[in-house]
RNA sequence: GGUCCCAUCGUCUAGCGGUCUAGGAUACUGGCCUCUCACGCCAGAGACACGGGUUCGAGUCCCGUUGGGACUACCA
């Protein structure tokens, strides 16, 4: 019989979702649902320098946005704080913590002569034996073992053992009443029950201080999985300095939040050759098992492909609603939703990001498309002008359904009939239509387009390359 | 500097002692499809960091070297 799964993401608000965050928060979710287990959310707001509300709802937002939901919470640190002052107490009166005078100044110059001198730079225990008692100003540190080894199993890694000589007095609560990282963590994972610490690699190094903490409390140790960071094409840990790094920038960017999830998940995690996953086959098949021990690198690429993969794969009829933000963003007129969705058709197979998507719609949104230097010059000239001309005629002398299919055999026949490619006439034409050289397929653009504005359209580039004929005489 | 971690194609990875003349994906190159561009399909190029062991046999286990990274706060 197994004890229920209990994992928890715990960002502090100082920023924005990070892709890295973002990560972990998606390993630990998927871990507890594979358990059948619970997820908790927790904000670790006791830096409260740095943490603000606008960063949680932004944290939040990003975490529904990914379609990744939680049990309990989200509990704030800044509101439990009778609890760690209650563990802190324990702490103290058990002879595990005691009261340091010392300003953060002199522990700072101490530090740097200790690191001067090729030593650690960790406090020297000046305080240790003191027998201070709580008075303002004076923080709480923790007595930490001098002696032995504090060894810690690790999911991932396996089995990591630390120096107990190696470890510091570290700071409990601070000289404010705060407590610090390392100790509000410790009680909040034991008051809620954690089984499972899935977290970053950068977090390590703090394990066996925690481990110490847990066991000081008499308090059971949780399971540890450190998973490994992702990093910037450098090799350096991926920051602002690498571009977006945020969850908000990417969907901004026209991400889809399934393939954001699928690309971080497959980051690190493998199962197989397989690289798309639905959700449900993730909470199938996620274990830590198959979590990679090095780091990777965040690859834009591969992103880009697997936004290109979901965006060809879902149903235009979903793709619209999400679409409509960065139509908007443009500035685009306003239109029915069922012309949209037929544009969204023909533009699915071309576009990796709803971003580009909204780009490459402009001609299906705009009657007076802006035509590409290049594209124009080379096809709105005065040698196609007749061509323009007699293309327009037939079309509006041309009765019958105006859709693809009689659309592909009527430009068929004319270009048959002026005994040139099809593709000598479609280029002229979809400069004319769409202003680009490349484009969706010309009968269906046309099809969606419908002849009125066909017609328009066309004789605005007659009229174009009229003129271009004109410049070209007169100078 | 110290502590800890990591090391297969450019990148993400499969590989858990023999089936590896190392597989997949992406990116790249070529071809096919074709009204353009994509998509799709086919093909190509591309990796076990190095050195020692252990073993009948090592990408796979051990040690070392080198190279990367993280941490080293009254930040989290």
């Amino acid at each position: 019989m197994h004890k229920q799964v209990v994992t928890r993401f715990a960002p502090s608000p100082t920023g924005h979702l990070h892709i890295g965050g973002a990560r972990t928060a998606i390993f630990n979710w998927l871990f507890s649902r594979h358990n059948e287990g619970k997820f908790i959310l927790r904000i670790e707001d006791t830096d409260t320098q740095r943490s603000t509300t606008e960063y949680t709802e932004s944290i939040l937002e990003s975490l529904r946005w990914l379609g990744i939901d939680w049990d309990e919470g989200p509990y704030f640190q800044t509101k439990r704080l009778d609890l760690y002052r209650a563990y802190a107490e324990k702490l103290y009166h058990s002879g595990w913590a005691y009261y340091c005078e010392c300003s953060p100044e002199e522990v700072e110059r101490r530090r740097q002569e200790a690191f001067a001198r090729g030593l650690k730079p960790k406090y020297d225990g000046t305080c240790r034996d003191k027998g201070l008692t709580p008075a303002p100003g004076r923080v709480l540190r923790f007595r930490c073992p001098q002696g032995g080894i504090t060894v810690i199993r690790d999911i991932i890694k396996g089995s990591l053992v630390f120096d107990n000589s190696e470890l510091d007095d570290l700071v409990l609560i601070r000289s404010d009443g705060m407590p610090t990282y390392n100790f509000s963590v410790i009680v909040d994972d034991i008051t809620m029950g954690i089984t499972h610490v899935i977290r970053g690699d950068d977090h390590v190094n703090n394990t066996p201080k925690q481990v110490l903490l847990y066991q000081a409390l008499g308090e059971s140790v949780p399971e540890f999985a450190h998973v490994p960071l992702i990093l910037g094409p450098d090799r350096k840990r991926l920051s602002k300095r690498h571009g977006a790094t945020s969850v908000i920038a990417y969907r901004d960017m026209g991400f889809l939040p399934e393939a954001l999830f699928n690309y971080l998940v497959r980051l690190g995690w493998s199962y197989g050759d397989q690289e798309i996953f639905t959700r449900e086959e993730l909470v199938e098949k996620f274990t830590l098992e198959h979590v990679g021990s090095s780091a990777s690198i965040f690859d834009m690429e591969k992103l880009r492909w697997i936004n290109g993969y979901y965006i060809r794969k879902k149903s235009p009829q979903d793709l619209v609603d999400q679409l409509i933000p960065f139509l908007k963003e443009r500035g685009y007129p306003e239109r029915e939703r069922s012309y949209l969705i037929r544009a969204i058709q023909t533009l699915q197979a071309r576009c990796v990001t709803l971003s580009e998507m909204a780009d490459a719609m402009d001609f299906y949104m705009v009657d007076e498309v802006k035509y590409e230097p290049q594209a124009a010059e080379k096809f709105l000239t005065p040698d196609t002008a007749g061509f323009l001309k007699d293309i327009i005629e037939a079309i509006s002398l041309r009765d019958g359904q105006f859709d693809e299919r009689a659309l592909e055999e009527f430009f068929r026949r004319l270009a048959d009939e002026r005994g040139v490619k099809l593709k000598v006439i479609a280029q002229v034409v979809r400069v004319g239509l769409t202003g680009r050289t490349a484009s969706p397929g010309l009968f269906e653009i046309m099809d969606i387009l419908g002849k009125e504005t066909v017609i328009r359209r066309l004789e605005r580039a007659l009229d174009y390359a009229t003129a271009f004929q004109k410049s070209a005489t007169s100078s």
